[in-house]
DNA sequence: AGGCTCACG
DNA sequence: ACGTACGTGAGCCTA
């Protein structure tokens, strides 16, 4: 709320017809429980919002045309006559915009015998008089008429959610025209949709010619008698009551008699409690989810004939026109051997659906599947394209993933179930696959073949319905360039790699494990000497009796649950009792033995291959992550553990392991976004950014000051900085006290002012915005920024910090894996890439083509984008993961 | 199902 | 006065 006097005027009628109009087409699946349309309410909101936080009213009114009969119609009987009525689906929604206006705290008014136009006319004389700057906003031109020096009108233009501002100035370059003169210039040409006359044969061109003459209508009568003898004199003569006619009846009033105030039109947000109740009623899921409301799921209403296909029939296919949604079924997640129990096909003019996915191979379906040029609309491409593979096609020609751009619309809508996505977009017609198919052990095809078809479908359908609305989106959020050339591209990347898959050497794996369950026995033992008793060594609750009860340790850190028995809590215990260390030798071994040993062991297929799936769409920065299992976290810090990567193989004799990594490419982000002099000085120079920063924070003069501790200390607050530092989170990373590590930060931001320049900015564009961006519009929204929690609002700060930075990074990566598959395709090389692992990109190749790679690989990563500093990439190869060095 | 712990960038 | 480093996944234990 803006605290300078701001009266912001709506015409709700003109808003709420472009509002129905620009949802039109979805105007079928825009309804509410009680068969309520609803599309153009839904709009209407969305306009409400841009408009709110585009104009920061103090004051806000929406004025409606109260009837059919109004002042102008007692004059001129014909005035807005054949108009095409009013469609009842939108007539019945104005109440429910009346009541939504409500929710918000704004008022809504209209007056008998007169139009919107006078109230906001009069409305806006009244605020200027009394030292308020007005914005109108309506999508009639007339209404230009009224701008002043104080009264902005924005027109909106393109649907609803771009609007035009018409300023004096604005007026005078688009018509040549004084905002005083519209009238005039209606009065000459008339008005066809409000059906008044005007002068026969004068239109717009020559109104303006007249007008640049004569000023007004009236300047143009005194003149009339001067002109030359022409048909356009007489029409003028003939036609003069009519035209100063028409001028009265464009002319909007400033004196309609209102019955309510400035003083009455206060805005202060809405009341959240009514909103909650009113989006409830309408059925408004996103807009629930916006306000952290969740709700519950609809049941669909309408279903839809199909096709079941056959062997028989499967030329039908060749009927399909268009973009057609395509769909292969599995009842779990890991697609790489979920059985497929049937797939849909088809367009709206014609549903297809089928339980027998062999006939996706046949080849006229084959060739469909192939072709590029047949565009095809799915739910997760990726998901799609290795199935595809399993059946030996090769699927083409994708233009739109609901997974994918709803996850770039919004990164917390982290489903990944088609029905629960499309009702957060507000479509109700389909059903979650756990509405349908159970959850759990329960899961299972329904027991009706018809009701499986009949989601199948309903699944169809609403990729079909929402590929507009999402696409538009898209497009609105600048992210339609990050859908078509980033992320789509990349899912047939990853499923390619997801297919290649990496080999496991399972005997390596189980002669380190069998080491491991000696040492762990061993341990086991000691531990139950030292307590003197036997227990459960991993469960942290019988631990901590042991520890803090029965020895008496001091109790540095508390869970919820009770003691914390974290790793940082034993070390600060180590020295008071030999069992702690002996525990955390017991860990360090259980861990690799339960997670990596026998974890890994237990997803390796039938082809000794592990083939993870990368999850395109989970994580809030844009990065990708790993399951099934997690690849992106096999140990490397730690000796014992970093073992684990020699059982990581080439699959093929002969061949090696190649990878790359990008190095500090998170800091180099920031010195790019944050455009800080000294940071890119450091890496254009190539220099240790962490000595670099040791020498900033210490006050040193030259490099070799530099401690290994001060580099350890300055390297940390690196790390902090890129988190969204806060001086008790570095303190106790690196152990010094708060107040140290505060006057580190002092001094870092110090050296370099820009990072600290754009941590202020980021978090003020995150509170005025709503969200903060990566480098390629990757958006993620901080809805907490604004939270009255200390706690809360703190963590969307350093989140508002750390997104960008490691967003940007992750954007970077994905460009770099794209290019990079593109090289190797087309360099026709035998080497595979294999594993993304956030900042690293590893490959198998045959010992011929490393040389190859070393080459190719850097110079792929590092001119991935074009950064105010350099990108630096580090290469290795070796046999195995574990021989790897760089 | 959720908490704790610990593996990675 | 508040009590934190950013982003993940998996295994285990305990409700």
């Amino acid at each position: 709320m803006s605290s300078q006097k701001k009266l912001l005027l709506i015409d709700g009628n003109s808003v709420a017809f472009r509002a129905f109009f620009a949802m039109h087409q979805a105007l079928d699946h825009f309804t509410n429980q009680d068969g309520l349309h609803t599309n153009a309410i839904y709009a209407f909101k969305n306009m409400l919002d841009i408009i709110l936080k585009k104009i920061e009213p103090s004051h806000v009114l929406v004025a409606f045309d109260a009837g059919k009969t109004t002042f102008r119609t007692a004059e001129f009987s014909d005035y807005k006559a054949g108009r095409s009525k009013t469609p009842p689906e939108l007539s019945e929604q104005f109440p429910y915009i009346r009541e939504l206006l409500s929710a918000y705290g704004i008022q809504s008014y209209d007056l008998d015998n007169f139009e919107a136009d006078d109230i906001i006319g009069t409305l806006a004389k009244e605020a200027e008089a009394a030292g308020f700057t007005v914005d109108i906003v309506t999508g009639d031109r007339d209404l230009t008429q009224l701008t002043t020096d104080k009264t902005t009108v924005n027109i909106t233009v393109k649907g609803v959610n771009e609007i035009e501002a018409y300023t004096p100035e604005h007026v005078q370059e688009k018509l040549g025209l004084l905002p005083s003169q519209i009238i005039d210039l209606k009065g000459l040409m008339g008005d066809t949709s409000d059906n008044y006359p005007g002068v026969t044969k004068v239109g717009e061109k020559t109104a303006l010619k007249l007008l640049a003459a004569h000023e007004s209508i009236e300047g143009v009568y005194e003149h009339v008698d001067e002109m030359k003898a022409s048909k356009l004199k007489e029409h003028l003569i003939e036609d003069r009551d009519q035209a100063f006619m028409s001028k009265m009846l464009a002319t909007i009033r400033r004196d309609a008699p209102l019955t309510v105030g400035i003083d009455d039109l206060a805005y202060n947000g809405p009341d959240l409690e009514t909103l909650i109740a009113f989006y409830q009623a309408m059925n408004f899921k996103s807009f629930l989810n916006q306000l952290n409301v969740t709700s519950e799921e609809a049941v669909p209403v309408e279903s839809y004939d199909y096709t079941v296909l056959t062997n028989d029939n499967l030329t039908l296919l060749s009927e399909l026109t268009g973009t057609a949604t395509f769909g292969i079924e599995m009842l779990t997640d890991n697609y790489h051997t979920a059985e497929m129990i049937g797939f849909y096909v088809g367009t709206p003019k014609h549903w297809y659906v089928s339980d027998d996915v062999a006939l996706l191979a046949e080849p006229i379906f084959k060739d469909w599947l192939e072709d590029a040029d047949q565009t095809k609309a799915v739910f997760d491409v990726k998901r799609n394209q290795v199935a595809a593979s399993r059946l030996g096609i090769e699927l083409a020609g994708v233009e739109f993933d609901l997974l994918l751009a709803s996850y770039l619309l919004n990164t917390t809508n982290n489903s990944n179930d088609l029905g629960t996505l499309a009702n957060l977009h507000d479509y109700q017609n389909v059903q979650t696959d756990e509405q349908v198919y159970g959850k759990g052990a329960k899961r299972a095809l329904p027991e009706e073949l018809t009701t499986f078809y009949q989601h199948l479908v309903q699944k169809a359908a609403a990729i079909n319905q929402l590929q507009p609305q999402l696409v538009a989106q898209l497009k609105e959020h600048q992210q339609f360039d990050l859908f078509t050339d980033m992320e789509l591209p990349l899912a047939l990347v990853l499923a390619r790699m997801e297919i290649t898959g990496i080999k496991v050497d399972a005997s390596c794996l189980q002669q380190m494990g069998s080491e491991f369950i000696q040492t762990l026995k061993i341990l086991e033992e000691k531990v139950y000497a030292e307590a003197g008793e036997t227990f459960n060594i991993n469960s942290p609750k019988q631990l901590g009796v042991i520890l803090f009860e029965k020895m008496g340790l001091p109790v540095i850190k508390k869970t919820k649950t009770g003691y914390s028995t974290a790793v940082d809590v034993l070390e600060q215990l180590r020295k008071d009792a030999p069992i702690v260390q002996t525990i955390l030798d017991y860990r360090q071994i259980a861990k690799i033995q339960s997670t990596y040993v026998e974890g890994l062991l237990k997803s390796i297929h039938q082809d000794n291959k592990v083939h993870t799936r990368y999850l395109q769409t989970l994580t809030q920065t844009g990065r990708l992550s790993s399951v099934d299992p997690n690849l992106q976290n096999i140990p490397v810090r730690v000796a014992e553990g970093r073992k684990i990567r020699q059982a990581f193989v080439p699959s093929q004799p002969g061949w090696q392991l190649f990878s790359s990594d990008y190095s500090q490419i998170e800091l180099r982000v920031l010195a790019h976004i944050s455009g800080d002099v000294n940071m890119q000085e450091a890496f254009k120079e190539n220099r240790d950014i962490h000595a670099n920063t040791a020498m900033k924070i210490f006050g040193l003069t030259s490099a070799d000051q530099v401690t290994p501790d001060m580099r350890r200390q300055a390297k940390a607050t690196n790390f902090g900085i890129v988190y969204g530092i806060s001086d008790y989170g570095l303190s106790q990373n690196i152990g010094i006290t708060r107040q140290q590590a505060k006057s580190f930060i002092e001094a870092y931001f110090e050296q370099y002012p820009g990072v600290q320049q754009f941590m202020v900015d980021i978090v003020k564009k995150a509170r005025e915005e709503g969200y903060v961006e990566t480098l390629f519009h990757r958006r993620r929204y901080l809805p907490d920024i604004h939270a009255k929690s200390f706690n809360l609002r703190s963590f969307a700060e350093r989140t508002a910090m750390n997104t960008p930075i490691q967003g940007s990074a992750a954007d970077i990566i994905k460009v770099a894996m794209i290019l990079m598959q593109q090289e190797l395709t087309k360099a026709n090389l035998q080497a595979k890439m294999l594993l993304q692992v956030h900042d690293e990109l590893i490959f198998e190749a045959p010992e011929a083509e490393i040389p190859i790679l070393q080459k190719l690989v850097p110079s792929v990563m590092d001119s991935a984008v074009s950064l105010a500093v350099p990108l630096k990439v580090e290469s290795g190869f070796g046999p195995t993961w574990y021989d790897i060095k760089k």
